[in-house]
DNA sequence: TCAGCATGCTTCGAATTCGAAGCACTTCGA
DNA sequence: TCGAAGTGCTTCGAATTCGAAGCATGCTGA
C-alpha cells in the first residue's frame, strides 16, 4: 500500500491482448490435460517433460534445467520425475561434471508413450487453436510471443532468491510517504 | 494403438507459436502469482474472481459463471470462495430466480484489496510482457488471441459430459440390451 | 588447505486442486 | 400431478503442488 500514484491504466488493446491470453492458455491447457490424461495417462507436465527430453540429442537433461525449463518447483519436480521413473518412462542417472547433479534420461518406453500421444496432441492443438486462424495470424502470433518469451527469460526473477535462512523480511527504507 | 497414420506434423511456426504461448503465460502467471501473494495476499485465482465480480455492473455473479470464466473447476470454486468470504472480500447470496443458485458479490473491502493490488499487477505486466512490444505488436496479439478465445468458447466441450450414474443405464454395447 | 557459503536435489508439511458422489431444487414428460 | 432426469452447488477423498528445511557436494577466499 501507499505506493506512489496509481500508475496510468493499460488501453483497451492491452488488457484484450493480456486477457485473452491467459484465458487461451488455460482453456489449450484444460483440454490437452484431458487429452493426455485418456490418450497416455499423463499430466501436462509429465507430457511437457518427456517431449523436452526427447528433443534433445542424447535425450538427457539436468534436473534444474527440466525445472526451469518447465517452469516448475524443483520439488515439484522431483516428485514427477519419480513418478515418470516409477512408470518405466524416464531413468535417473548421476551427473557427469557434478556430482550433485541428477542427470535425467528418456528411455523407450517414454519414447514410444511419447510417440503414441502425440498424434492426438496435434489434433487437439490444430482444432482448438490453430484452426481459426491464417497462415500470416499464426507467424505473426510466433513472431511476437517469441519476442515476449525471449524477453521473460533475460529478466532475472527479482531479487534473485538468495536462500535467506530465516526472518527479516523487512523492505528496505521503511514506508517514508 | 493402430491408429490411423500419422498426421501431418506442425510447421516450426506452428509448433513456435504453441510453445511460446505456453512458456509465455507460465512465465507471466508465475511472477504475477508472487506479486499478488506479497501485494495483497491473494492467489491468481482469488485473483481472478475478484476482478471479474468488481467488472460487473452489480458486482455479483454466480458460481458456474464464474467458475466457467476463470476455467476452473465447480469444487474448486467452492474452496476459493469459501476462502474469499472467510477473508470478508466477497459475500455468498441465494439467487434470485433459481434456489438451487448462488450469487457471490464483491464487498467493499474486496474492492479495496482488489484496488491495492492492482497497480503492482499493472506494472508486472508492463515490465514482463508489454515491454518489448510495440503498439502495433500488442495489437496484434490482442485481435489474434481474441479470435482464439472466441472459437475455443464456442467449442463445446467434447462429450458435454453427462453425469453418469454409478453404473446403471448408460450401458452402451456389451450386456444383452 | 580449509572454513564457510553456494548449489543441486530431496524430504516434509500444509495448502490447493480435481472428479465423483451427494443433496436440494427445477424441469420435462406421461 | 407426479416421478424421473437435469442442474447448481457442496462435500469428500486422493493426488498434486509449493516453499522451507535438510543433506551432500562444489566453490571461494584468507
Amino acid at each position: 500500500m501507499t505506493e506512489d500514484a496509481s500508475p496510468p491504466p493499460l488501453d483497451p488493446a492491452q488488457l484484450g491482448a493480456y486477457f485473452a491470453l491467459i484465458e487461451v492458455s488455460s482453456l489449450l491447457r484444460h483440454t490437452v490435460e484431458q487429452q493426455l490424461r485418456d490418450a497416455g495417462d499423463l499430466s501436462y507436465v509429465q507430457f511437457q517433460l518427456l517431449a523436452r527430453l526427447g528433443d534433445t540429442a542424447d535425450g538427457s537433461q539436468r534436473m534444474t534445467e527440466l525445472a526451469d525449463g518447465v517452469v516448475y518447483s524443483r520439488s515439484g519436480l522431483t516428485y514427477q520425475v519419480g513418478l515418470l521413473e516409477k512408470a518405466g518412462l524416464i531413468a535417473r542417472g548421476p551427473s557427469a561434471e557434478d556430482d550433485r547433479g541428477v542427470t535425467v534420461t528418456i528411455t523407450e518406453a517414454g519414447r514410444d508413450v511419447l510417440a503414441s500421444v502425440f498424434p492426438g496432441h496435434i489434433d487437439v492443438l490444430r482444432q482448438l487453436f490453430l484452426e481459426p486462424l491464417a497462415r500470416e495470424d499464426i507467424d505473426s502470433l510466433a513472431r511476437v510471443l517469441t519476442v515476449v518469451r525471449d524477453h521473460m527469460r533475460s529478466i532475472p526473477p527479482r531479487s534473485a532468491k538468495p536462500r535467506r535462512k530465516s526472518a527479516a523480511r523487512q523492505s528496505p527504507a521503511g514506508d517514508g510517504t
